[in-house]
DNA sequence: GCTAAAATGTAGCAAAGGCTACACTTTCAC
DNA sequence: GTGAAAGTGTAGCCTTTGCTACATTTTAGC
């Protein structure tokens, strides 16, 4: 039982998911949207280590678009969450669990990112929201986005 | 320009987009984000209002799963945004402002998990996946939905 | 090799959005 | 109509994630 049409409302009315269906919705966005900055970082860092063999907290300020403070702080937090090392005045470099991590987002940022465009969204749109959109993408919505873009392709 | 290519790197290194490129979308997601609660609520308090006439502070903080004093402060912060209306111990109500985005919002709800289902996602894990999808999906990717399912059902 | 600029790090503040605990009002059963 | 249960509201706290201001270290030009 999902719905909620207990009570004696109009027959008019849009049936409503169960109060606790919809309140594990809502607890679920919560807790992908606090997971979000630490996949934004490292997925940044390793772009950054990629392109120029490092990543600097004020490069990845500057891409953040974020005060240096603030990056470093949050970069403190990756270091407490065992996804990145880093000593005093040196770069920043990800743990294996933090590449492990890096790699699933960015796989998950292109399939986001080609599915929108198979759609028709314009390419730099895609791009714009999938960087919001795409902390939020179960891996079933995933695995159906694969099947997706496979059966197009052929 | 878009491109941040200037420098000496190794021609196998990924090209990134600019600094000012990179930190716009950032931002603009993170502005999203800022917008997402009260999208949520404006939306949940319209859906209550048309199932049993009125939404109260008790149902709106189950149906989020969070408590009722959490509820309350965050429906005042939709009273200072001139999105809702309420008097002591008395129900929730919408102004024509916040029925206007509650409208908006369901209407993006709803072709978002629309989408989702064409491109064979499971309903109800694009129902789950859509609740903090739904904050990030600009009206330019949503026309392109538009379109696509329009296309879809000829 | 020294100095100035850039980068890095630290401290303290603010707003958002959670929470619990407690007080007050309304509603409903009897 | 009264008393208990349910709903509503307030106060104060915590964490997250942004900021500015200031201190320190490294880097680079000369």
């Amino acid at each position: 039982m999902t719905n909620d049409r207990t009570d004696g409302e109009p027959d008019t009315a849009p049936a409503m998911p169960s109060e606790a269906t919809q309140a594990r919705r809502f607890e679920k966005a919560r807790l992908a949207q606090a997971k979000a900055m630490l996949e934004d970082y490292v997925e940044l860092i390793d772009d950054l280590i990629a392109l120029h063999g490092e990543a600097r907290p004020t490069d990845i300020a500057r891409r953040l678009g974020v005060s240096h403070a603030t990056a470093i702080k949050n970069i403190a937090r990756l270091k407490r969450e065992n996804l990145a090392t880093s000593k005093p005045y040196r770069g920043v470099f990800l743990t294996p669990a933090g590449a492990e991590l890096a790699a699933r987002v960015r796989a998950r940022h292109r399939l986001v990112v080609d599915v929108l465009v198979a759609v028709g969204v314009p390419a730099d749109c895609a791009e714009q929201d999938a960087e919001g959109l795409e902390h939020h993408v179960s891996d079933v919505a995933l695995a159906a986005f694969g099947r997706f873009l496979a059966g197009r392709s052929l």
